[in-house]
DNA sequence: TAGATTGTTAATCGATTAACAATC
DNA sequence: TAGATTGTTAATCGATTAACAATC
């Protein structure tokens, strides 16, 4: 395997073929091939086979990839063998649900605490501890953190952002629905509910035109 | 304005200039150039103008376009006037966030109703009932649901899916980890958090890999 | 009128797909 | 060997950007 720079539309399909691979069954065969996972996926068997090139050093014509070690490249390539620890901004129902989703470990993602203007308790469910926003810089500087998740009201997004890359921060996972304006490399990667809901507005849309003129 | 087939990127991006439209404070001028949004969000502004063509009747030259009649246009192009009523499937920390978050109303999503296979409560701190998952199939019938909401653990995912395609239902909003097979004319829209990780991770790994090499 | 801004037509860029040669 | 599958090179497609004409 050669170091390529990947581009962003290939780094997002190598999640799917991670959880696709790490979902099939014991007892499947050890080996895999690009046209089975496009199979599986619907999706164009070149594309997989360029897309695993990236990352693997390669299957054998006739057999495929070997499983196991497939799974490993990608999730070497995507750095979750090492993990990233995260601050979460913004202690809501949405940043509660997230402190305890159990399977971010599986994306080498671990989030220490979460910081909150006013916070309700000092622990979340699962014991992780919660802080007044006050904590933030300090907490940041000691364990050295590099991502920060951003869960808090649209209005109070920009400023978030700015304390945290005042931290030290150089990464921001967005749920607030608005644009953050950062330095260049600073990343920000928005969880854009509002874009996927364009998409499922317009097809819906679409979808009840239809009917109504078949209907006639 | 004509009605053109418009395409996913476009479409993306189309919630975003909405956003920041909605955030321009009130003694913002009635107008706003695309030059100024494009300068705002970052974005190349031939870009900004080419898909605001797509939805609105034109801006005036030397003036741009009235922001007000904008908000509109985009709005009513995305299908935000009208509430598309949803379910949500699988009453976790998750689904229960969702419940309970009032932005959807902007995006005219309107959750009726949740469905579990083991209900905790029969309703959420909103006060929208939480049913077991056997009601779904009648409620959807009697309420003519379009939309599902599919925040279940990934390995009960396809099941959830199958079931609410039974249902009638022809598009799916998906936060489980994982990939979904359906009917060529059921919409899924992942909200795949696992993308953004990937995104996230990638980006940080580079960047602490070029750290320890200026350290050198 | 001059200049800012719009909308459109043409050029570029990148990503996907198709064709094919290599290999076990 | 034959055939399935890999990896690569070339062709196509779509989306972005650049250039320019139109307009208030």
């Amino acid at each position: 395997m050669e170091k390529k720079t990947i581009s962003k539309s290939v780094l997002k399909r190598l999640p799917v073929y991670l959880t696709y691979l790490k979902n099939l069954p014991e007892s499947a065969p050890p080996n895999i091939s690009a046209t089975a996972m496009a199979t599986a996926l619907g999706m164009g068997e070149v594309q997989v086979r360029k897309d695993l090139a990236m990352v693997s050093d390669g299957g054998r014509p006739k057999i495929g990839y070997l499983r196991e070690s497939l799974i490993d490249d990608i999730e070497q390539f995507l750095g979750y063998d090492n993990t990233t620890d995260a601050v979460l901004i913004g202690a809501g129902k949405l940043g509660q649900a997230l402190m305890g989703y159990q399977g971010f470990a599986d994306y080498g993602l671990n989030i220490l605490a979460a910081f909150d203007i006013n916070p309700k308790t000092d622990h979340s469910d699962e014991g992780k501890p919660i802080y007044p926003i006050e904590k933030l810089t300090a907490f940041c500087r000691s364990h050295k953190v590099l991502m920060g998740i951003l869960t808090v009201p649209a209005e109070h997004a920009q400023e978030a952002a700015d304390l945290l890359i005042a931290c030290g921060i150089k990464a921001i996972w967005n749920f607030a629905p608005t644009h953050l304006d950062v330095p260049p490399h600073i990343l920000i990667q928005n969880e854009n509910m509002a874009m996927s809901l364009a998409v499922l507005s317009v097809h819906l849309q679409a979808q009840i035109k239809e009917e109504k003129e078949n209907a006639k």
